[in-house]
DNA sequence: CAGTGGTCTAGACCACATG
DNA sequence: ATGTGGTCTAGACCACTGG
């Protein structure tokens, strides 16, 4: 049997059959695709099914829930667009860890800021050198073509990614950044390698938008899903900006809290 | 004629043959629905349409545009979705004002954050008094079945709504609300009138939602719309807790900056 | 009442990922 | 080669809104 065929003997088709056998409303007080939204959102809410399993195909869905594989569609488009779900051309349709609220406080640190009890784990996706971007040339006040460093990492929270992150670093402020941290792979042991032991926060700024194609990769959502970006800029105690970072988390994912001294 | 019926001769339609008239791309490439997509959005983006103009409806629609129904709805409800249209059951499809992205500096007054240039008014649209929330229990320290004011306004720009905010007041600290308020209409001059002349930010919360109905409905978005909250806490400089704010943006309306001291 | 957006069906073809 | 999700069509019925 082909890895990508669906068994048909999966316990998560009995686990379907069971969502679908309640009839259905009538249709006039709440459509039935939403209806079905219901019913799979509510299951991957109280985690019915295993985060990361594999849904069988939207011909097979639709036939279990006796609609139209538009209709299956429809509810299935929302899942998706709310996180529940994670759909791949070509290779199915996958449930995604139910998306509990992470309380951020904004601290510096990720791990220390981020409020759970999960195991975080960190993969850098790559560190590149760069042209810098308009807004690294502003605020580590670079002239016009000069480069920096691009590192591109996510945040995972028991596997799950969570967050993904651009920072930007001028080699300027950290010349030896790509010994450091490809010998160590943490930025804060490459801001001490530099002579950096405190820095601060200078300005957090908080946005909406919807994934690009890479960021949708990158946290296993469907492209164009809404997302929240924190752009933050940190300095060494001088004020000299040494860190530009945009993050990027699933919409519900995440609360941000700012208190005020 | 009827309101609700499409004039033919309307200009819009000339615009819309215009963006109509060049062929689409090989639909392998980009699929004729994100072609249509494009075109509208970019169209909204550089103002082509007047903000609050109606569209013809979908059928006229996918009739100009040479595609079929359902093609037309997908890409109409994209630009739903990213706030370019909004379309009203029974009504017709309109046109949002161009989502631009208002920068908002953490300060405790509106107009004063906002960074623009346009008319910036404010329309109550109901104050009552309620059951207190959760929240306003904690914050406010009432026993269980306690009351509080409920105040739920909307912010326009230029007369376009732009941000929606429910505001909850505690009656113990702000006895003459009802008659203050309702003489002024405003926020301030009720502290004022209760000795309340400097206050503080105390707590701010950020976080990612799709819009309620009555908040869609305020909004003029489609329901569902991801939306951006913000929790915000004010107090007396004694920290009394004077002020619970849940505001309410569409999600690429607004870019919150926090500043750090 | 007529026109609108919202839902639903049946059927078809395509590009993609994997074995 | 196969099964997957993504796109597209033609046609139908419905509920809501406004005049």
């Amino acid at each position: 049997m082909a890895k990508t065929t669906f068994p048909d003997d999966d316990p998560i088709v009995d686990q379907l059959s069971a969502l679908a056998a309640a009839p259905y409303e009538n249709k006039t007080t709440r459509s039935i695709w939403l209806q079905i939204y219901d019913r799979l959102s509510e299951a991957c809410r109280i985690e019915i099914f295993e985060p990361g399993a594999r849904l069988p195909g939207e011909y097979k869905l639709a036939e279990l829930f006796g609609v139209n594989r538009l209709t299956m569609r429809n509810a299935l488009t929302r899942l998706q667009r709310e996180g529940f779900l994670h759909a791949r051309k070509g290779v199915g349709i996958f449930v995604r860890p139910p998306a509990k609220r992470y309380v951020i406080k904004d601290n510096m640190r990720f791990a220390n800021s981020l409020v759970t009890t999960g195991a975080i784990s960190t993969q850098t996706l790559s560190v590149e050198k760069r042209r810098a971007s308009p807004e690294a040339q502003k605020y580590y006040e670079l002239p016009p073509g000069a480069h920096t460093v691009e590192l591109h990492r996510i945040r995972l929270l028991d596997d799950a990614p969570l967050y993904y992150a651009v920072k930007e670093f001028s080699l300027k402020v950290l010349p030896r950044f790509f010994e450091v941290y490809g010998e160590f792979g943490s930025v804060i042991k490459t801001y001490e390698a530099h002579g950096i032991t405190t820095y601060k926060r200078s300005e957090t700024r908080v946005l909406g938008g919807f994934a690009s194609r890479a960021e949708a990769e990158a946290l296993h959502l469907s492209p164009k899903t809404p997302v929240i970006y924190v752009h933050s800029i940190n300095a060494d105690p001088s004020g000299r900006v040494i860190e530009l970072n945009r993050g990027c988390w699933p919409l519900t994912s995440v609360e941000l809290v700012f208190p005020s001294p």
